[in-house]
DNA sequence: GACGCGTGGGG
DNA sequence: TCCCCAAGCGT
């Protein structure tokens, strides 16, 4: 590679070009790892209201590792990607437990914690500790592939040992923090990934990408497979005025959220069947299903669900959950001070419309 | 190394 | 409407 990223150039720009972020605004290694963690994968604007809500509830890793599980969880509802937040619970109470309540400032001894892998290490340590540690994001795998040219899937081994290179060659030994957020500032807001701002780019001098014309053409993405969609039927359980709501395990998808039970619906199967034999096979009841409440759409990152919501009571039986997960009789106000995944919170306006006309004279 | 894991916005 | 993508990590 006989180009190198000039830091000097990409600083410059930096410090006239960046955005005032919430997270900018500090040096505190505990708000600056916070929000890393909460833009993991998700972007700047959706993270700031979430990054405040955290910051105001929860000023220090001890009052984070102080409070309660399903409160935190509920501070995250919406914001996706859950075992970020139950491994930032995890670090935190590690921080208050091993390290007396501070954020390890070596690279070694914070990589250790839960949610904290190569990008998020070198991400806080640099910015907050000053540690030269390059981190290498979305951001900057588009940046380099397209300064290098580089055409090989931005997955594959060499190519990002290729671009690890580049980094770690370029990055200064001071300002090693604000040169990892220039590479991320300017992926974010120039070198985008649809009609990139290049007149206007601080590296538009060296970059092969534009030589080429062929600035979209990189990172090359690898075949994406097409996700699934499944049927799933749902039941709003209705016992004196309470509605039934149950915990999902505290791993796996959705971890620790409520949600309304039911399950997929199988080939061949009906959704009220598919119900009775969900809410049978969980929950040890035999329903009787009435009214529809209503259906959404749903997609997840690796599959879409159709969900079928119910209006039913109890026919048979009493609820034993057979994986022994939590439930619980909750009115429909209290809804909103539980986790619910979007796609159940879809349904919220649905079912008011349908318990109003059932209550209704 | 591949896959599981959310959500909202933009084209 | 649908697809792509966004400051990744754990298994």
């Amino acid at each position: 590679m006989t180009d190198i990223l000039d830091a000097g150039l990409l600083l410059s720009w930096y410090d006239t070009h960046k955005r005032i972020l919430p997270w900018r605004e500090t040096s505190d290694p505990y708000r600056i790892w916070l929000s890393e963690v909460m833009l993991q994968q998700t972007q700047v604007a959706t993270v700031i209201p979430y990054y405040e809500r955290f910051t105001h509830a929860f000023p220090d890793p001890t009052s984070l590792a102080d409070a309660d599980d399903d409160l935190v969880l509920k501070m995250w509802e919406g914001l996706g990607y859950y075992n970020r937040c139950h491994n930032l619970i995890k670090a935190m109470r590690k921080v208050r437990d091993e390290h007396r309540g501070w954020v390890p400032d070596t690279p070694e001894v914070f990589s250790d914690l839960p949610g904290v892998g190569p990008y998020t290490c070198a991400a806080v340590q640099s910015i907050a500790f000053g540690h030269r540690i390059a981190a290498v994001d979305g951001n900057v795998n588009r940046v380099v592939t397209r300064v290098f040219a580089l055409d090989g899937v931005v997955t594959t081994a060499p190519v990002k040992r290729a671009i690890q290179e580049a980094v770690d060659q370029a990055i200064p030994e001071d300002r090693s923090g604000d040169f990892n957020q220039a590479m991320m500032e300017l992926g974010a807001t120039v070198c985008t990934p649809r009609r990139p701002g290049c007149t206007h780019c601080p590296l538009r001098g060296i970059c092969k990408a534009r030589d080429l014309g062929k600035q979209e053409a990189f990172p090359v993405q690898g075949a994406k497979k097409k996700v699934p969609l499944y049927p799933v039927a749902l039941a709003v359980v209705v016992d004196g005025g309470k509605i039934l709501v149950q915990k999902r395990p505290s791993s796996g998808h959705l971890a620790g959220m409520w949600e309304f039970p039911g399950g997929r619906i199988l080939s061949e199967e009906s959704q009220v069947m598919a119900l009775r034999r969900c809410l049978l096979e969980e929950l040890g009841i035999v329903p009787e299903v009435g009214d529809m409440v209503g259906s959404v759409t749903h997609a997840y990152s690796h599959f879409k669900v159709q969900l079928h919501l119910y209006l039913a009571t109890i026919k048979e039986g009493s609820v034993t959950p057979k994986k022994g997960q939590p439930f619980n009789w909750i009115s429909p106000d209290e809804l909103a001070t539980l986790a619910f995944p979007t796609a159940n919170r879809k349904l919220f306006p649905l079912l008011m419309d349908a318990l109003n006309k059932v209550g209704a004279p």
